[in-house]
DNA sequence: TTAATTTGACCGTT
DNA sequence: AACGGTCAAATTAA
């Protein structure tokens, strides 16, 4: 289009980033040999450690803004303003789930995306009901519902799909609002083992044609309920993606969890949460400073 | 045995 | 008629 300069210049920025994000990484794993960083109380140069995280943490989100801003138009969640009308419009409304497929196409409520160079565990128990191939993309685009839906009738539903422009990237659309409540401590899971890179971003980013979404909106922001074992989800995700990714081997470990920082753009009407994650460890925990950091943002 | 996933069928929307 | 979201029987995993 009209950016083919843009493109240029991009090429040779994402040259330069992923160059020095490769010598990050070696500097990082000099400082690794040097000193055992096996856990976060590692008596060797923590700061040291801390600012390598900071700029393998900017390489990392620059690059893949640029990847974003390149690849992904997030505007198309579209909106109806019909609330949700889900049992509403049976065309047979008295008998209820008589016949299979009696349902009423999604007219959407409250829809967010999220886009992640890994997989992530994002604070709910989802349980798969679908998979489709979508016209014109190389990637399957798999249906999940919340796991409570029986039992508490919670309707927040997601799909997700692996970006075809950068399948170490997946679209994530949540649909509805996480009315199940399960109280269990607030926690990441992540599993470095599909993670394409030791480090990792990501970024949110709320359509904005309905009010500023709830902290309990956002599964990332919402106060979550994890399932006591991650190594379920973590096979579950890897079996959702077992014919699509190549698992990289385990590395070194350390287990921070960083926010490293969120930008509010105003003019673009979105937030975009721009945080990263430095795991190998199957189950982190994430600090309460971060997390009310992160639920105080001034989002309107 | 129970729970979760897979997968083709079903059906509403476009 | 094609597409995509959901259902549910069959299959697999825990």
């Amino acid at each position: 289009m009209e950016n083919e300069n843009l493109g240029h210049g991009r090429g040779k920025v994402i040259d330069e980033l992923l160059r020095g994000r490769e010598l990050a990484n070696q500097l990082r794993n000099i400082l690794n040999e040097s000193g055992d960083v096996d856990d976060n109380n590692g008596s060797t140069t923590p700061f040291a450690e801390h600012l390598l995280k900071e700029v393998l943490m900017t390489f990392t989100n620059s690059l893949l803004f640029l990847n974003n801003t390149q690849t992904s138009e997030v505007s198309d969640v579209q909106l109806t303003k019909s609330e949700d009308s889900l049992e509403s419009n049976c065309k047979s409304t008295s008998i209820v789930k008589e016949r299979r497929g009696c349902y009423k196409r999604r007219k959407v409520s409250q829809t967010w995306e999220k886009e992640s160079e890994y997989l992530v565990e994002d604070g709910h128990q989802w349980r798969k009901y679908g998979q489709k191939t979508i016209l014109n993309t190389k990637f399957p685009r798999n249906y999940y519902r919340c796991t409570h839906k029986i039992e508490q009738g919670c309707k927040a539903t997601k799909q997700v799909q692996k970006i075809q422009e950068d399948p170490s990237l997946f679209k994530t659309v949540y649909y509805g609002h996480h009315t199940c409540r399960i109280l269990q401590s607030p926690e990441i899971i992540v599993d470095s083992s599909l993670s394409p890179s030791h480090h990792s971003s990501m970024f949110l980013s709320f359509d904005n044609s309905f009010p500023t979404p709830a902290k309990q909106d956002c599964p990332f922001l919402s106060s979550p309920s994890y399932p006591s074992t991650s190594s379920s989800i973590i096979s579950s995700l890897k079996k959702e993606c077992k014919e699509e990714i190549v698992y990289p081997p385990h590395s070194s470990s350390a287990n921070d969890y960083y926010l490293s920082g969120l930008t509010f753009d105003d003019s673009e009407k979105d937030v975009t949460l721009s945080s990263t994650l430095d795991s190998h460890q199957l189950g982190v925990n994430i600090p309460d400073i971060l997390y009310d950091d992160v639920l105080n943002w001034p989002l309107s």
